[in-house]
DNA sequence: GACAGTTCATTCAGTTCA
DNA sequence: TGAACTGAATGAACTGTC
């Protein structure tokens, strides 16, 4: 507001002038899970990963969201349950990857549970480090949840992503002779074999869909902090020799 | 910016003191369905849109509604069961597009079922985030059930509306002679040409019907909240730069 | 100071019932 | 029909840790 005189020293320019959510355009309270948010949105991301939501609109990326209207989403109305951010470009982590909030930064119940119970009695005597119920330790019960939570949260249970994967061409298979149940899905269109297209012209869709679904994967690592690349971290605090990580891809 | 009178103090000298129902004047008590409204009005409201009534009134948006008449529509008489408030001016979103009372807000049944039977039975053990019964996710179930309504609302099931398209000349033409119907595209302009009166003539007509039916698809689609645009707000909160939103027709 | 989590007043859906 | 209600979601303000 006050500075703008061209000879200002030059703590960070942005255009903005002061810090703006990266979700709905509100003003940001810093980074929240990853990302420059505001205090609402920050609210909605936690509340969400708690709640195991999945983040995914028909509009995908293209849902407009303001302060204003980041409640009700343009395609799922807002009286409805889920409400809008679910598909905005940081919150969704949609299906291209510009990795948003959509991490599971989030503290695991257990671990919660723990800390609290920690901080109820502050300097217990006993206090055993390791010792848990079900013999696992804190890390990987942690790890497992972790897991657990990347998978639900990305594994298209429905296959309804798969819809926008249908063949040009139907290609028929011929069914085994044996009393096998023609009802199948295949409707008797074409009986006849020459009929049938190339098989190699149709190389280029299972390409396509290969690489959707090694995406599939991608995500799910992307999921787990360990694989995250954090790109060009915007914080300069972060750690000079970290910067630049290598995103170890997928082990083989 | 309420701020206009210059020298003015006053507590809050709003002209209304308190919210005012954009519907028929009465006391408001907030946003109800994107519209501020009293309770009646909300009330109202999702009745009619439980019961699939139309908003739609001879006269229009001029028929005047007030707290002491809101239920005597000019048009429709008193006795009637079906009072005004169905044309005034957000209530009613009429068919221009200005959304008013917003159409989708309103939770599908199936939505509330669910979210009964949520209620009923709060602490489960297996809190399965996306377990749902049909294998849909809520999101694909609350799309269904969208389109459903909007098919419901929009579709012509009688045809009435075409009978304001008869052409003004019938067109004769000769029935195929194989037994299967060439629905492809191309019909059988062939056979006896000259004997039919001048198709050309025609175009206009079919110009007409086409348009109409386009109107239809338009119509469906605006109930679609994907689809809508939203025109100019009337919100002033809408942020600026969300305002002229592009309207994505439909898809192919 | 930055950023996890926590609290709680507010808003606005749906629900009840005279 | 609508006043009064229940309850989920929200977000500003807060506490606590590093
Ligand atoms: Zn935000
Ligand atoms: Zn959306
Ligand atoms: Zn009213
Ligand atoms: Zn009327």
């Amino acid at each position: 507001m006050s500075l703008e005189s061209p000879s200002d020293s030059p703590g960070d320019t942005e255009p903005d002038g002061d810090k703006v959510c990266a979700v709905c355009g509100d003003r940001a309270t810093g980074y929240h899970f990853h990302v420059m948010s505001c205090e609402g949105c920050k609210g909605f991301f936690r509340r969400s990963m708690i709640k195991g939501v999945r983040f995914t609109c028909p509009l995908s990326r293209r849902c407009p969201v303001t302060k204003a209207k980041r409640r009700q989403c343009q395609a799922w109305g807002s009286g409805v349950s889920d409400h809008c951010r679910r598909c905005p470009r940081s919150l969704c982590r949609g299906d291209s990857g510009d990795g948003g909030m959509g991490v599971a930064v989030i503290m695991s119940e257990e671990a919660l549970q723990r800390r609290r119970a920690l901080r109820g009695q502050r300097g217990q005597p006993g206090g055993q480090p390791g010792g848990q119920p079900g013999g696992l330790t804190a890390e990987q019960q942690e790890l497992i949840d972790l897991l657990i939570a990347a998978h639900q949260r990305t594994f298209d249970s429905s296959f309804s992503q798969f819809t926008h994967y249908w063949p040009a061409v139907r290609l028929y298979i011929p069914s085994p002779p044996g009393p096998g149940v023609p009802a199948g899905g295949s409707p008797p269109l074409s009986p006849t074999e020459d009929v049938l297209p190339d098989v190699f012209s149709m190389l280029p869709h299972f390409a396509d869909l290969s690489t959707f679904m090694i995406q599939q994967v991608i995500n799910f690592a992307k999921e787990i902090p360990v694989f995250r690349c954090r790109g060009r971290g915007k914080r300069g605090r972060d750690l000079p020799g970290a910067t630049p990580l290598t995103c170890p891809l997928l082990p083989p």
